[in-house]
DNA sequence: CACTTCATATAGCGTTGCTATAGGTGCTAG
DNA sequence: CTAGCACCTATAGCAACGCTATATGAAGTG
């Protein structure tokens, strides 16, 4: 598992920084290392890269080119917001493929030090969103929706990050990206996309339910009776209207 | 400016990392810097806190006091939505006050490793969207409501957080904010507002519950499981709890 | 061949997080 | 008073880190 192969040096250091970043479960990555897989001593890198940072930051570049090349894979749908709503969806799975490489691109963040790949990102987005705009979709200008949406984006994607594979709940993304989504559309869009929330009101009754019978201690139940009743409740609650 | 006081060495050690990582304009902040405005040597640090990451987790508990403190200062209102929209600006404004802190307690994540922090800021939004929930104001679980409205929070500050202040566009937060909270609201709320008296008790919702599910037919249950659910539901509408 | 330019290597600087070991301090027991 | 015993702190130094001053090799050009 070593690049001596005949690459040039650039690019074994790429590839092998590439490896050790996906493979460093959080754990930092030394300049050592990498010269050591690349098979080339340190001035080499520095010639190259000038930096550490400088190195990370070509991986990142070409870590975001796979990134856009995935965003911009679904593009032919005519109807923008529904484009949106897969840029959303490939930037979380993006993120959960390549935690180590999301978490340099959008998590280790420095005040006042705007990376360029987040410029980018949102420039992605914006111009998609444009389209939407012009039509008459977006109730908001496009670029303070991209930057907003990208924020939740962000956010949600980091969250999820941090969970344990087997329990990641991806009905957290689905639901804050429609509502994002809901929130910059027009009343156009909002009427005619899929349909708005419809939820029945069983449901609302059962979430009240339930959040009333944790907050209370009623004793009309006994404790294994309860217990069967709350997960059937829990069953209403969730029960999505997809 | 050095913290050689009558203070035990352990608070001198927790202030003057409080300190230099606020004026640390992103960059690292090494044991050596902390020791020596405290007025100590090394091994008084390790005795104390284990490693860096210890003081570290220490001097986030700190603030995350504080952080709470903000949260529950506003409580008071009988709108648990509105206390929700206090939260999510209170939650921006800690991050944009203590940019360094914030990036500690929400920012720099690993993979598979949950900050406590976020678990607790996540039950503290929780347990205020209980309240909503029992007065029929949502229309999503709480526990998914809080996290789904966490992630869009931190997203939103962190990206806050990497604009330079003077050009900084709070409408970003506003607007995402007004999304999420629209998001998980339920009909009831959204239209009516400030209307809904939070009366809502647990008979209230059950009854609600059984009127909804009579009145339409869910699938959730089997009819077995149905009646037996159904007759739980009636004793505890007709119950006399307080 | 002489000369320049680019690319890589040798060796080592200063700093980092951390620790093995020892010494000082204040307590209670005899 | 002193012996012992925790507790706390200091001296000194290790291994690993990012990085670089300097030197050597290879390749192209006059």
């Amino acid at each position: 598992m070593s690049f001596d192969g005949q690459l040039p040096p650039k690019t074994r250091l790429l590839r092998a920084a590439a490896e050790l970043l996906a493979n460093s479960a959080g754990g930092a990555v030394s300049t050592r290392q990498i010269t050591q897989l690349a098979g080339v001593t340190a001035p080499t890198l520095y010639h190259h890269f000038g930096d550490k940072e400088g190195l990370f930051d070509a991986v990142v570049a070409a870590g975001f080119e796979e990134y856009v090349a995935g965003e911009r894979d679904f593009a032919p749908s005519g109807q923008p917001l529904e484009d949106i709503r897969r840029m959303w969806d490939n930037h979380v799975q993006f993120g959960l493929k390549q935690p180590e490489l999301y978490l340099v691109m959008f998590g280790n963040i420095r005040p006042e030090s705007r990376p360029a790949v987040v410029a980018d990102a949102e420039g992605l987005m914006e111009e998609m969103l444009n389209k939407a705009a012009v039509a008459g979709q977006l109730d908001v200008p496009p670029r303070e929706a991209a930057r907003s949406i990208l924020a939740a984006n962000v956010g949600v994607t980091l969250m999820l990050i941090t969970e344990k594979a087997p329990e990641r709940n991806l009905e957290l993304s689905a639901m804050t990206r429609d509502a994002m989504i809901f929130a910059v559309s027009s009343d156009q869009a909002k009427s005619s996309g899929p349909e708005a929330s419809g939820k029945s009101s069983v449901v609302v009754a059962a979430i009240a339910l339930n959040a009333a019978l944790q907050a209370s201690h009623s004793d009309q139940l006994s404790s294994s009776e309860l217990k069967l009743f709350l997960e059937w409740l829990h069953r209403i609650s969730t029960s999505s209207t997809s």
